[in-house]
DNA sequence: TAAAAAAGTGTCGAAACCACACTTTATGTT
DNA sequence: AACATAAAGTGTGGTTTCGACACTTTTTTA
């Protein structure tokens, strides 16, 4: 038998952002919460921790349910426990960010919850601790994306450099250099040209390439 | 009225990855586990999360119940959610690491808790997923270190740079050239000469330094 | 007084990083 | 048809950072 029966037991949460990059800008995917407290607020995609399921999983499953897509890029960023940080009862919430490409999330899903994109970097006031959340995720991909290809989970399977570079770019938020950002990518080894060439972005046409495996 | 009423609640712990630098190594406090599940097991020093208490108070308490320690570095780790990681129940727990001075903890409280230092190149099997927490801590310092002065809370107010080198070779697993290493701290500005000499640790005497505030 | 042990100190080459400007190519407009 | 426009694509040189590398100094102990 164990000895925990005299302790608390909490209400525990999962809230996801979901990054997204669309129009040249690195979006969120928000809602407006149906439930009180905060009803109509506008607030991340969230759920509760099930008791049959890991909170990973759990995480999983609120992203499933948001935007149809498995197997995605997705990290765990933190827990969030202060006492009073959910005004109706004790909440305490674990948070993940993920990464997904806008081309191919079910929009239908995300309509039947109300579920829209806000650029990052004029995010409106959301409920509770969200907006804290957000800037930490924010922080926490410019620096992985500085040594790891994870720009791959958010762009479509063909794509011109300089679509990259408005990634890296928007991310990062600082403007890079083209011929100093082409160079490095190009050292590393994670992205090859496909021998096609792209012709809607621009009138001279741009090679397309593509994240290798 | 708040729309939680169904969803269910989990034991929330906190479990601390303490570390200190003793005989050049870096260390981690652990105890013998006095309750089931795990009695007698090996374990990171841990409790569970009170009604009145964010998480982060709780880790604060709990360091301070097993080392009389208070405004200590301490900072989240992660959350650890798998359904069956806690044999006995289902806890959700949430993991910090605090890097302390051994000089100043209280002995006589650890003794009471039966806590030891370990080697963390040499650790037991902990209970649970506690190694993996470790593993994970350690490498999350080593980041750390790269860029800020975390050093201060582990090292005595005066130090050696011999010393201080044995520390960050210890914490980054590598041994690091005694000329580049002082060339590199030299450029950061966060630590100065006294003008002491410890006369202890070498015949010739070292020049004592210190973190500046 | 000789040996031992740790402190302390500088240089050079390689690699990474940053600033910087013009030509090419296709399209759309006049 | 030619001209304007818009984005693609491409190289160099200076600066800074990083890593490798060895000997002298100082004091204690045998």
């Amino acid at each position: 038998m164990t000895a925990y029966k005299s302790y608390p037991k909490f209400f525990v949460s999962v809230d996801c952002i979901i990054f997204g990059f669309k129009d040249g800008c690195l979006k969120v995917l928000i809602h407006q919460r149906p439930y009180e407290p905060g009803m109509g607020e506008q607030s991340l995609i969230g759920g509760f921790v099930q008791k049959n399921e890991s909170v990973d999983s759990s995480a999983k499953r609120i992203l499933r349910e948001f935007t149809g897509l498995d197997n995605v890029y997705m990290q765990q960023l933190a827990a969030y426990g202060e006492v009073e940080r959910d005004p109706g009862e004790r909440v305490i919430s674990v948070v993940y960010y993920a990464l997904i490409n806008v081309d191919n999330y079910d929009t239908q899903l995300a309509d039947i919850h109300n579920a829209k994109w806000v650029d990052v970097d004029d995010l409106p006031t959301l409920c509770f601790d969200h907006n804290d959340m957000v800037q930490k995720a924010r922080h926490m991909i410019g620096e992985i994306i500085k040594n790891e290809p994870i720009g791959c989970n958010l762009l479509p399977r063909y794509f011109t450099l300089s679509l990259l570079q408005t990634l890296y770019e928007s991310i990062l938020g600082t403007s890079i250099d083209k011929r100093n950002f082409r160079r490095a990518i190009s050292e590393k080894d994670y992205i090859q040209a496909t021998g096609m060439i792209d012709k809607e972005s621009s009138r001279r046409g741009a090679t397309l390439y593509r994240f290798k495996k």
